[in-house]
DNA sequence: CTCTACTACTCGGTGATACCGTGTAGTGGT
DNA sequence: ACCACTACACGGTATCACCGAGTAGTAGAG
């Protein structure tokens, strides 16, 4: 599949809130699932920056912790506000995405 | 349902593509069908630079008619290679769509 | 006949987002 | 010693939807 980027605009955030919201992980790992998910071209700095940022805007809760297998590992998980806006997301999503299929199906 | 500006980054421009390969018609009734849609917050401006991007990127064809109500109409309506854009960009919402509808059911 | 509302398009500038490239650094195998 | 894999940070870029203001044409109300 060809370049996803522009439609991952506003979706990507979302999906790597949904992925540290099921359980508490770090950057790379994330960056592996989405590959693992389908989205193969998410590198890991744009991970990185979407993890800097949700830090920034208060939605998760941050812990170092040493790793066996090379540098110490920041793990993400959820706070409260970071579960809301999760919801918000899926929200939004079930929303925009509902009315982009009526649209494809001719239902105008 | 509030802001969903970054969520239609990259998908705005797909739909404004299927409204005008559906029929041949003008930017301020595309503005009004996203609207009805759902979109309600899409406005004019909007539109419009998106229907200019089209016309540069060689994807439509324009044409100006009078109009009994106003200033004249500019139509747009899709060439061939409008068509395989279109095509493009459904097969990637169903690539992307398909994926995070996974994630979100938890299929990881 | 002026004022307002609706129709219709243009354009310069802004903010948000994903991406690119590069750098830094720890561990382990050959 | 070298390389691969793991792990994070950061400055700069392109794209996109949006904002705001401007320009016009038609028609109806007062």
């Amino acid at each position: 599949m060809d370049d996803l980027t522009e439609m991952l605009k506003g979706t990507l955030e979302g999906c790597v809130l949904e992925i540290i919201g099921s359980e508490e992980t770090y950057g790379y790992a994330v960056t592996r699932q989405l590959n693992e998910l389908g989205f193969a071209d998410v590198v890991e700095g744009t991970v990185y920056t979407i993890l800097l940022r949700l830090e920034r805007n208060g939605l998760v809760r941050v812990t170092k912790r040493p790793s066996e297998v090379g540098p110490p590992r920041k793990f993400y998980a959820l706070n409260e506000a970071g579960r809301e806006e999760l919801a918000r997301f899926w929200a939004k999503w079930q929303y925009v995405s509902s009315r982009i299929d009526r649209l494809k199906e001719g239902g105008r």
